[in-house]
DNA sequence: TGCTTTCACGGAAGTGCTTTCATGCTCATA
DNA sequence: TATGAGCATGAAAGCACTTCCGTGAAAGCA
């Protein structure tokens, strides 16, 4: 028995234990691969064995950072939120970052976050996803030197990932016009609900009236609704707009969602998607391939993705300069035109 | 200008700040005598200005009481994964403990996150979600105190939220019967895809069958079919049922997401939803309602919210019960039955 | 004045871990 | 047969501290 008498074993003691040196042990503790499998057994069994835990203090003392991510979202009942967080996810996985999730709920629990999570929550870096962040937010950022990248929010002094609403609303007007339609509708969500997220629908609304108006064609302004960000609600306030009897061909959604809601109800009302009323939506959701809606797609996935590239790099070497990128949108053409 | 980038300030800079060695500066740091007033001075005014933190106990103090709860998920691909961890986020909402989240994407990596995140993760409770535990491992965490719920896995050593599969496919067949359907058709997934996760397709099988069985009725099996996780194949692998010309005339589908597939298939093939042929799934994803699909509703959030639940209360007090829950189940009717 | 104490302080050796680099090994390729 | 690619492994160099030991100078005592 080579026991160290009482003392709490150490990782010496698990390599001893098991014939091998402490590299090993330590790698089979820690994610890394390139480990026997009988090698790394019997290194587990002597762990076991030895009721070996390893201690925090020294690991802290090893390692360079935290090796924990964080990302602030805005409570993720939205699909978009859930999709960008899987590119997130998935960006990360083959890394030894742990991904940590802040769910925010309000414009004070944001800026609450923002003002302590630098300082307590020992994180390497953190993405926030289409929310607002101030000035001060940002100097609190800056100056604890946290890496942050910002998706769906434009500021100069931090990282961001956007995409050009505007533009994808000259999209939506240039492509439904191409098609040869005359009338149009706009629906999209009514964002005031939630002081502290930014669903940036005015930009798309502009784009798309912009579009229309450079080719002579018109919005009626009776034709735009506002919806909650939800099926249920987009069905009820259009159908008083399908239901006239000169109603728009051609109805732009400014989200996925609510494109949907006019979609159930047009097919409710008899009309057919896309003869007698064309949907085009926004985001590029799973759920619009699944029923072969027609969208202009944001790559979601692809925003969390880019956003934990530009992360990691900037953490590996923070020199790096800011980035901004600009992500680009692209119609995808299914059944509802 | 000495100053050491953007790392956090070392003892060492400390020391070269005010002129010592770090051997004093640990000195005045662990309120250690033997240092003259007017260097303690000089020290404790450095360690101000540069907002020094020993390293190590900042760590210490990050995982000492962690409030840290983790959340192993099958890479959250599925949306019913999303739900579900949507109910663990609202759980733990209003409680000071953090989410983090594990994503496992192989066997091997799921043993591996059960071997090593006991000793290192510093949780203070985990959840697995629809992910097989072996008995190995369900020692591992009792060994080292980690309180565990298992959603969607029995094991009656630990705690478990479930459903009843076999339960849910007699709904299924009681209900499709009742509605006067004499010939039926069923599609399930292959789960041998991911030997990690379970997805108990074969019990609702089972149940269906037998709730038919009871009723002299009888499900052919050349009208079982099995796609993978996924509408588009879904509606592949069921083609070729749906073209028979004595077709069954309702289908319950193991998974929304393939009662999706069926739906979108039989449309396209100008059968009508319900008249020509009705279509049932399980689960009761958010797109189920945003489609108006009938489905076996399994509570989706509320298994992540009951899961957390029973985490928090046994973390609170570890020496109550270990609790095995059976979530209801119940059929949602909208307009594809 | 000479000698021991005392005490502030620096040097350097641990501490328990991670990580980089070097090495030998086995296969597959040229 | 030479070559190298890939991988399991060990040796050793950190990491951010603590602590032990030793030194020189001031202080105390005769």
């Amino acid at each position: 028995m080579s026991q160290k008498d009482n003392r709490p074993p150490t990782i010496y003691d698990v390599a001893k234990a098991a014939g091998v040196s402490i590299s090993t042990v330590s790698r089979v503790i820690n994610a890394s691969s390139h480990v026997s499998d009988p090698t790394r057994e019997r290194i587990q069994d002597a762990i076991d064995r030895l009721g070996f835990v390893p201690k925090a203090e020294a690991r802290a003392r090893a390692m360079k950072g935290f090796s924990r991510i964080g990302v602030l979202t805005p409570f993720f009942t939205a699909p978009a939120f859930v999709q960008r967080l899987r590119g997130i996810a998935e960006g990360l996985l083959s890394t030894p970052y742990e991904l940590t999730i802040f769910a925010v709920e309000s414009i004070e629990h944001l800026n609450h976050y923002l003002a302590t999570l630098p300082l307590t929550a020992h994180l390497d870096g953190l993405i926030l996803l289409s929310l607002k962040v101030n000035d001060q937010s940002a100097n609190k950022l800056k100056q604890h030197d946290l890496e942050t990248v910002l998706i769906e929010f434009p500021r100069p002094d931090l990282n961001t990932v956007e995409i050009d609403d505007l533009a994808g609303g000259e999209m939506a007007g240039n492509y439904l016009a191409d098609k040869g339609h005359q009338s149009f509708g706009f629906i999209g969500d009514t964002s005031e609900l939630r002081e502290y997220t930014i669903l940036p629908i005015t930009q798309r609304l502009q784009g798309f009236q912009k579009a229309l108006r450079e080719r002579n064609l018109y919005l009626p302004s009776e034709f735009i609704c506002k919806a909650e960000y939800d099926v249920q609600n987009a069905e009820e306030k259009i159908e008083p707009i399908l239901k006239q009897k000169n109603h728009p061909t051609a109805i732009f959604a400014a989200t996925d969602l609510q494109a949907l809601g006019v979609v159930n109800k047009a097919r409710a009302l008899g009309l057919r998607v896309p003869e007698d009323l064309a949907v085009l939506g926004f985001d590029d959701l799973d759920i619009a391939g699944y029923v072969g809606l027609s969208t202009i797609r944001q790559s979601l996935e692809e925003s969390g993705r880019l956003a934990v590239e530009i992360l990691l790099s900037r953490i590996k070497d923070p020199d790096r300069p800011l980035r901004h990128v600009r992500l680009p949108l692209k119609i995808i053409e299914r059944q509802s035109t």
